[in-house]
DNA sequence: GTTGGTAATGGGAATCACTACCAATAAGGG
DNA sequence: CCCTTATTGGTAGTGATTCCCATTACCAAC
């Protein structure tokens, strides 16, 4: 059941006790097939067509797993399910954040800027962890407000 | 049952069509005398013992108002429930962000280093809102990261 | 003060995302 | 190929939040 834009993580599963399996692979497959911010449920259903065998527990399960491994990232924009999506390595977006619209609750991706971004936090990241012994490994950073769309009506 | 600490919100109630309530004035009061980030349910027991009558239901729907009248914010750090704080004008704190512990999920406040972050925010407010004609009102930051105390153990 | 209309309340039932439990199954190293 | 152990998937739960609705509080006009 190899299908097309199926990657190999073998790598990552190596030597840390955890098995490569079919609902693993499925779930990577989707998540690196889509640009979108996907809910465990989106996942789901994607995984559904092609491997309906899947039980939403093991979704959750391996959601809650491959977010310790650093391979997803999960987001909880306040809109009642968490959302997922490959770590930046592994994605082709790549290094981005999100524009969050408050009333259509939309998430437009941005990576512009990311040289202010940079500065800002080389200088905030290093003084924080010194001041409060904090060591900083990763950041979320959103603008909300009111989108194009939104701001016709 | 004026108690110590209570602030007059009533301008803020004005002409909007809403009314200042026995329950609403209790939930500021709750959020206005304290330094931590309280869930819904921490806001209910904190207003039932001097307002026994509280309704849970009464307390969700007034502290999705308020923060409709941007005199509170809600914070979703992904640990299950949401945390409400007063709005940066009205607390003590003033503008302020967070560090969170990916282990304890304990939450620090933090205002230094504000004057990185607003040139930063600045320039980047000001091209994404011109790419992407999204009307930004507010922004979300906040590092991840280990506390001191977790990262002893 | 009484009336009338709208905003607001509070209790319980319902929903929704997510988790725990457990017997059955399948990786994958030897 | 076998054996150990990780993993699965179904069902029953859990816990936060929301819905529904009859009752009540507020406020302005008479």
């Amino acid at each position: 059941m190899r299908r097309h834009g199926q990657r190999h993580w073998g790598g990552e599963f190596k030597g840390c006790g955890y098995r490569m399996t079919k609902p693993r692979q499925a779930i990577l497959d989707v998540l690196g097939e889509t640009d979108e911010h996907l809910s465990a449920e989106d996942i789901y259903q994607a995984v559904y067509k092609f491997y309906p065998n899947i039980g939403m527990t093991t979704v959750y399960r391996n959601l809650e797993l491959l977010v310790d491994m650093s391979l997803i990232v999960r987001f909880d924009f306040g809109h009642g399910r968490a959302k997922y999506e490959l770590t930046d390595q592994y994605s082709e977006k790549g290094h981005h954040h999100h524009l969050v619209c408050k009333k259509c609750n939309k998430v437009i991706d941005y990576s512009d800027f990311m040289n202010d971004e940079v500065k800002f936090l080389k200088s905030t990241e290093k003084g924080l962890s010194e001041i409060y012994k904090f060591r900083i490994t990763d950041h979320l950073i959103q603008f909300l407000g009111i989108c194009e769309e939104c701001s016709k009506k």
